[in-house]
DNA sequence: TCCAAACATGACGTTAACGTCGTGTTTATA
DNA sequence: TATAAACACGACGTTAACGTCATGTTTGGA
């Protein structure tokens, strides 16, 4: 529950390198979070989660920038937001995507259990004489 | 139906430029098939399914590597395999992994849901004045 | 206060999956 | 038979998403 760490904590937290925190940032997928003078960079519980978060969809095989486009409506609470009616259109988009890809996976885990009941069949045939 | 045609017949039929048949072979994800002298490559209806086939499971996530792994699994009858107990065993680890993907997946889509579902709640509430 | 550990920044390197170009040969049609 | 269209092959280019130095500054604990 730290609101105030530096790089090193951010990553390890989040499970990313922090090269890769620092690209994130150039990229504009995480906040930039400077103080004052001193040069070094300071982050929050937040930023841990949005790193979580752009894994989870990058697993989803999403792109950094189709990622970037996206990543904000998962923080920042509707109150907030103007376009509303929009922001629901896109989540309900990225609902039909991702049900598409789960049939997809489906359809291609019940093409590897036939494979592998093909196989274990010939195996067994074989096996008595 | 046909089964002997060149590069340009194949790439237009699969969809998928010459670059990447050539690219592909190369890559030894489908099998070359040149004739005598003149170096020209004829190809059949089965590397327009193979084609096809890959560019399924890209689209599943797999790497071009990954797919060369089991793309045979997929075009050939189980007596013709020598090392079945491999082949089985590397499509059961196939089965694991498209079992992850798909949880994954599916928590994506809890996620989503409930996004969606504050979204519109928060838009009835300030629907009703 | 001192110094090792942590951080910042820039630059060059890397891998996958092709695209693009140049040049030379083969095929197919007028 | 001539010649444009199709093909082969090598080589260099490209993009995404970082990895890996190198070098200089900041922090935090003995």
């Amino acid at each position: 529950m730290k609101d105030r760490m530096r790089i090193g904590d951010l990553s390890e937290r989040a499970g990313v390198t922090q090269r890769t925190v620092r690209y994130y940032e150039k990229m504009g997928l995480i906040p930039p979070g400077e103080r004052e003078g001193n040069g070094q960079h300071y982050y929050t519980d937040e930023t841990v989660a949005r790193l979580r978060k752009i894994d989870q969809l990058k697993k989803l095989g999403l792109s950094l920038e189709e990622i970037r486009d996206v990543i904000d409506l998962y923080f920042m609470d509707p109150s907030g937001v103007q376009p509303k009616q929009k922001v629901l259109g896109i989540l309900k988009q990225h609902l039909a995507e991702t049900d598409q890809k789960i049939e997809g996976l489906q359809q291609f885990r019940t093409d590897l259990l036939n494979h592998i009941d093909r196989f274990e069949q010939w195996l067994k045939d074989a096996e008595q004489h």
